[in-house]
DNA sequence: AACATGGTCAACCGCTAGTTA
DNA sequence: ATAACTAGCGGTTGACCATGT
């Protein structure tokens, strides 16, 4: 069996995303879900492939991400899951909500894996991990962890202290009720289970999604520190409020 | 001030496993 | 059964930044 080429390399652009394609690929995105990461780039006008899309989703631009710095509680959790599974980054990041596989290989490898032979070096007293008495912290811990993760769902802060911000609360651009107004109660479960076969509606489809391309991609006006209170206040209206969570949490997982 | 060095992290590469036709 | 394809994973790279000399 050959190996399938990952994408078409001509004219495929690499390197570090712009806000535009970041914006693109998120309205996409909400509008459609990722059933398909290889045909992704080609619909929503994306000169990426298919993998890139996926891992700049996955990696930076997934509501959920939790942005900023470790706590100690999560290093903490890295080390003790590291030592019972090893390399398996996406096994450890199944247990920190809002974490990647990546982040925490590169949290690993930069900062705790230093420590950890540190303190074998040393002799290894596993009980003070960061300064921290693990008798006097257990049930702290298990605290942190459970605001942690409505932490990981409620905070603007994720968002704003993000390099790129999306300008979808901007009126000028695509606001959450511009899309929801495309997007119908029925939509998803039908485009969920789309019939590739049913011109008709993937054709409705892609003129929905080429009207708003058409539309971010003329305006074409990143005013950045507009954009980036607007950004805060629509991630935080979004994810403080159950309803659009509901509906945030109808795109399919790949 | 200029350069060297090291740390950080986003993005890419290549492989494997799973799915579909 | 198997070829073709996709998603996901872990390793690696390279650009950028901070700090040291």
């Amino acid at each position: 069996m050959g190996r399938a080429p990952c994408c078409e390399k001509m004219g495929m652009k690499r390197g570090p995303w712009t806000p535009e394609e970041d914006q693109i690929l998120i309205n996409y995105i909400h509008l459609y879900g990722h059933s398909n990461w290889r045909a992704l780039p080609k619909h929503a006008g994306l000169l990426r492939c298919g993998k890139s899309c996926r891992l700049r989703w996955i990696n930076y631009l997934r509501p959920d991400i939790k942005r900023g710095n470790f706590t100690p509680q999560e290093e903490e959790t890295i080390i003790n899951l590291h030592e019972s599974l090893g390399n398996r980054w996406s096994a450890i990041a199944a247990k920190l909500p809002g974490r990647t596989d990546n982040e925490i290989k590169n949290v690993w490898h930069t900062h705790l894996k230093k420590r950890v032979n540190k303190k074998q070096n040393n002799g290894g007293d596993t009980k003070d991990i960061n300064g921290i008495n693990e008798t006097s912290q257990t049930t702290k811990h298990d605290e942190d962890k459970e605001s942690m993760i409505v932490e990981t769902t409620t905070s603007p802060q994720q968002f704003s202290s993000s390099i790129t911000t999306f300008d979808i609360s901007n009126n000028e651009i695509m606001s959450y009720e511009d899309i929801s107004a495309l997007v119908d109660e029925s939509f998803w479960s039908d485009f969920v289970s789309v019939d590739n076969s049913n011109h008709h509606k993937e054709k409705k489809l892609e003129e929905d999604w080429e009207g708003l391309l058409d539309r971010n991609i003329k305006i074409n006006s990143y005013n950045n520190s507009e954009l980036y209170n607007d950004d805060m206040e629509f991630w935080f209206e979004l994810f403080t409020s159950n309803r659009r969570i509901e509906e945030f949490s109808d795109i399919p997982e790949c």
